[in-house]
RNA sequence: GAGGUUGUAGCUCAGCAGGUUAGAGCAUCGGAUUGUGGUUCCGAAGGCCGCGGGUUCGAACCCCGUCUUCCUCCCCA
């Protein structure tokens, strides 16, 4: 009986070719925050539930994948939660363990575990897939890869710089034709609440402003109406949308309205103080925009916020992150600040696929195929074989004597160089042929001698 | 989690208001060419028409459910 074959929604297959593509931008990213002095780990796949349950507020929980509990631990559900209607203690009944949504709180929690093993500042990256039970759409899948870089102990916004120069080295390493990194900080937005005095109403006002550039100003002010602010605070929320100019001049515009509000020109002079940093030291290809509206779901922030948009294509952000001041707290260590960005390897695939800016060249063949005649002569192509891969070059004999027609198909397919003969006829001659796939070309060696004098 | 949309050969798609053995191109395999690939020509194989139920004399086509696809919302990489 036969199934027929699938994968579950939102997942993926990688064909040799996509793996390549793949490693290429996986490559990239962890060169680049090598040099900048960050160390790889990983964490498992899973973790305890009770690590992650209730770090990513209501909707995040929601998207967690719950590993059911295995065997006999079934039985330990909890059937009055479920008759009580309780379904979040019936699901942690069921599932003690989950998938990793992200890397960050898996990463807080590795420091707390390890802090007396790590020597602060500690600057790691960490490129591993996540899961969430999202609904699948252009450029979201339930299995991804995230590429994070995080430095914690350390609360110096050189940080920040250097995570934006990182982010600016791979995107430009990858030859993104352009890119928009824009920054924003927690404290510019507590600023805004403040001056609007819509202090306890922060989150709701922040999420209506983020939509600005899709809903526009009249849906974000419809939204903040649906959430019942008043007209005053409206209004004076409203010259924000009009934020134009230079980051120097969003800057001063922005130092008039907050003038009152003494976490508001905190943050300012943060992002001043990261924007100045770059007049000397200049990004590749980046630009630098202050956006405002930029605030991100993720309630832990506490400082800077990043968000990198890809040019002359529609996607969401390519990468994100931010400071966040105690994110170890949640784990029993205060104190511990932390700055990091992820990158999501999959949109940046999707990009560079639309854009055709992987390169042709990444799908090399082997440097030599060994055509097989006989036994007698594959093994003596064996043998020099394992000398072709002394050179540091790709060799691969033939595994079957088939038709030659089937064997050069196969070498012309996996795009193979050369292609040696040697048969009965050549053994007895003593020599080799080796030819050139793409011309065509032909040339004869003495068998002997034939790798000195090969230029593969 | 809410709403819409899609599903026919490995891939991209045809299939006329329900009517005999469901079609094409590309890919695959074989042959033309028993020691020479990419081109060409000839041929073959490949389908519970997503799955389950219903309506009908009769369903790829109509109805219901379910899964999947893509999209909008939500949220995010």
């Amino acid at each position: 009986m036969s199934q027929k074959p699938a994968i579950p929604k939102g997942t993926r297959d990688f064909l040799p070719e996509d793996v390549l593509k793949r490693n290429l931008i996986f490559s990239t990213i962890s060169t680049a925050f090598n040099r900048f002095g960050f160390q790889p780990i990983e964490t498992p796949s899973f973790e305890l539930s009770s690590t992650l349950m209730g770090k990513y507020g209501e909707e995040g929980d929601r998207l967690i994948f719950r590993i059911l509990n295995s065997g006999e631990k079934v039985r330990k559900a909890d059937l009055e939660a479920l008759a009580s209607d309780n379904l979040p203690r019936f699901a942690n009944s069921l599932s003690e363990k989950a998938l990793r949504y992200d890397l960050t709180v898996p990463f807080a929690r590795f420091v707390v575990q390890h802090q007396h093993e790590l020597s602060f500042p500690f600057k790691r990256y960490q490129i591993q897939p996540v899961w969430r039970a999202d609904r699948p759409q252009h450029g979201r899948y339930q299995e991804f890869y995230q590429c994070d870089g995080d430095v914690v102990g350390s609360d110096s916004l050189r940080n920040e710089v250097e995570l934006i120069q990182v982010i600016d080295q791979v995107l430009s390493t990858l030859k993104l034709p352009g890119f928009t990194i824009k920054l924003n900080n927690r404290k510019v937005l507590s600023g805004i609440a403040e001056v609007c005095n819509a202090s306890e109403h922060l989150i709701h006002l922040t999420v209506a402003l983020d939509k600005l550039d899709k809903i526009g100003e009249d849906g974000v002010i419809n939204e903040l109406m649906g959430k019942g602010f008043e007209a005053s605070v409206i209004d004076s929320i409203k010259p924000l949308f009009q934020l134009k100019g230079s980051f120097e001049e969003r800057i001063s515009f922005l130092s008039a309205f907050l003038s009152k509000s003494e976490i508001g020109m905190k943050g300012l002079e943060e992002l001043s103080y990261i924007h100045s940093k770059f007049r000397d030291n200049p990004l590749v290809k980046g630009q630098l925009e202050l956006d405002v509206t930029l605030a991100r779901g993720l309630n832990y922030y506490t400082g800077a916020i990043i968000e990198v948009k890809a040019h002359e294509v529609v996607m969401g952000s390519i990468c994100g992150g931010g400071r966040y001041d105690d994110l170890t707290g949640l784990f029993g260590v205060k104190g511990l600040s932390g700055v990091g960005i992820s990158f999501g390897a999959d949109r940046i695939y999707d990009i560079m696929e639309t854009l055709e800016l992987f390169p042709s060249d990444l799908r090399s063949g082997p440097d030599v195929l060994f055509l097989n005649f006989s036994e007698t002569e594959a093994d003596q192509c064996a043998i020099w074989a394992n000398s072709v891969r002394d050179l540091g070059k790709v060799a691969e004999v033939y595994p079957s004597q088939t038709k030659l027609q089937k064997q050069l198909k196969y070498a012309n397919e996996k795009g193979a160089k050369w292609v040696l003969f040697y048969g009965e006829e050549e053994r007895q001659k003593g020599i080799v042929i080796l030819k050139h796939m793409e011309s065509g070309e032909q040339h004869t060696y003495p068998a002997d001698a034939w790798l000195s004098s090969w230029e593969g």
